[in-house]
DNA sequence: TCAAAAGTGTTAAATGTACACCCATGG
DNA sequence: CCATGGGTGTACATTTAACACTTTTGA
C-alpha cells in the first residue's frame, strides 16, 4: 500500500444501510423508511447513517438498528455484514461507500423512526422490488442481495430461527421456510428432518396450541451455527 | 439518512486490499507482498492500495490485482467482493477502511510487484496464518476469511475452475479440491460426480498425458456457475 | 362430531461410498 | 513389462420424497 496522499485520494463518506428482514402474514418483509428530504425526497429507503469516528462498522449497524428500530442485536435478532456498495454516482450528493448489514429479526417489533410511525414500515420485499416502488439510491439492488443472502443462508445454518420468537414450534418454524423461500414443503417430511439435525432444536418441554390443531411441542435454537445435513431448498 | 455533516462525521480513507490464492505444487497458496516502509516495515501484508475518487469498488481491485501481477480479471481469473473491515484501530496512521475482494487465480502467472521479484510472493497459506507469520494490519484475519471463502463456495459453485488453466482434465480438477479442503477424494467417484453435473464441465475432445498414465480428456468450464447437485466435502 | 394442525410409519427412488477391475500411455 | 494415472461397473448403505395413517386439541 502505497503512502497516503490526501491531494491525489480525496476522502470518503462511509455510512452503513440495514436490510432488516422479517416473516409477517406468511410474507418476507423489509423495513422501509421514508425520506424526508431530497435526495429521493417522499421515496422509501432503507434504513441506514454514517459511521463515526470511532465507531467499528457493525458497532453503527448495531447502533443504526436500535435507533430506527428499538431492537437490540442481543434479543433474537441476528446481524451480519452483507456487502459494500462504492459507485461513484450512487449518492448525488458525494462520494459515498455504504457497508451493508443484514439483520433478521422475528415479527414482534413494531417500527417506530424518531417516534413517527408513519414514515417507517414493513413492507413485503415483492412490493419494494416491484418496478413501479423504486427505492431511493441502490437500495434495491441492496435488498435483493439481502434477500438473496437470507434465502441461501437458511439452507446450511440455523438461521430461520432468527425469525422467530424464542420459543417456537415446528409448524411455525416451516412456516418461516415457506416464507423465505416462497414454497410449499411437506410438514411431515420437515418435522423429521428439522427435529433429527442435531444441535438445530431443542425442547423446551412445553407445548401451546396457538396455531390451532394438536398442542405443538415447542423448541428453542439450538446451538449449531451450521446445519448437517442442510435443508434442502425443493429445486425451481 | 440525516444531512452529511462534516464535522460531525470527519472523513475515511477507503482501500482495497486482494486475497490472490492460486494453487501450486499441491497446496493453497496466497500472493504476500514485502512492506518497504513503516507501519509493519519488512512485514508480508496482502496487495491493495487506495481507491481513486471516480473509481468503482470492483475496478479499484481490478486494477490492483493487474499492477501487482499482472492478471486480468477477464483472463480466467475470478474477482469478488469479500468483505469489508474498518475497525477504528487497524491502521495507526489513520481511519481507513478497507474492502478486501477475493481473487482466484490459475498456477501461470509469476508474481512481479514493481518489477521487484523479491518483494512479492507466493507463499502456502498454511504458512501465512501461522502464528510466527504476523501478517501486517488485521490481514491474517483477512486472510483467513477468503480461505474460509474459497473452501465453501467450491462446494456449490464450478469456481474450482477458475484455479484451473483454459483446458483442464479431471484429476487437475481434482487435485483442487483436494489442495483447497486438504483431503483426499477417492479419483473414480469424483470423476463419476463431475461429469455427471450438468453444465459444470464441457469436453473439448483434446487429450493429454501430461500427468502421466493412460491420455485424459481435456475439459473447459461449462456455463453453468451454480452446481446442482454440490460437490461433497467429506466431513471433519 | 368435525376441521385443523401435529406427529409416526412405510415404501420406492435417488444418491453417496467403497472398492474391484480394466485401459492406455511412457519409460 | 510395469508403474502411473484415467475411467467404468457394481453392490451396499444412506438419504429423499411421497403419502397413508393416527393423535390431540378447539369450535
Amino acid at each position: 500500500m502505497p503512502p497516503y496522499d490526501p491531494s491525489a485520494f480525496p476522502p470518503f463518506a462511509v455510512t452503513v444501510d440495514l436490510v432488516v428482514l422479517t416473516v409477517r402474514h406468511h410474507a418476507l418483509c423489509a423495513l422501509a423508511i421514508r425520506r424526508g428530504e431530497p435526495p429521493y425526497q417522499g421515496r422509501w429507503a432503507l434504513p441506514g447513517g454514517f459511521v463515526r469516528v470511532d465507531e467499528d462498522l457493525g458497532d453503527a449497524a448495531a447502533r443504526e438498528l436500535a435507533e430506527e428500530t428499538g431492537l437490540r442485536a442481543q434479543n433474537g435478532a441476528h446481524l451480519e455484514q452483507l456487502a459494500t456498495y462504492g459507485d461513484p454516482h450512487r449518492d448525488p450528493r458525494m462520494r459515498v461507500v455504504s457497508v451493508a448489514h443484514l439483520v433478521l429479526a422475528p415479527d414482534l417489533p413494531a417500527p417506530r423512526a424518531g417516534g413517527d410511525a408513519r414514515s417507517a414500515r414493513w413492507a413485503p420485499v415483492t412490493e419494494l422490488l416491484h418496478d413501479g416502488a423504486a427505492l431511493a439510491f441502490d437500495h434495491a439492488r441492496i435488498l435483493a442481495d439481502g434477500v438473496e443472502r437470507a434465502r441461501s443462508k437458511i439452507e446450511y445454518s440455523s438461521l430461520a430461527t432468527a425469525f422467530c420468537p424464542p420459543e417456537f414450534t415446528v409448524g411455525e418454524l416451516r412456516r418461516v421456510y415457506e416464507a423465505v423461500w416462497g414454497v410449499a414443503l411437506d410438514p411431515r417430511n420437515f418435522h423429521r428432518k428439522v427435529t433429527g439435525t442435531p444441535g438445530f432444536l431443542v425442547p423446551t418441554g412445553g407445548t401451546t396450541t396457538r396455531q390451532g390443531g394438536r398442542p405443538a411441542q415447542l423448541f428453542r435454537a439450538g446451538g449449531a451455527a451450521l446445519l448437517n445435513p442442510p435443508m434442502l431448498r425443493p429445486e425451481v
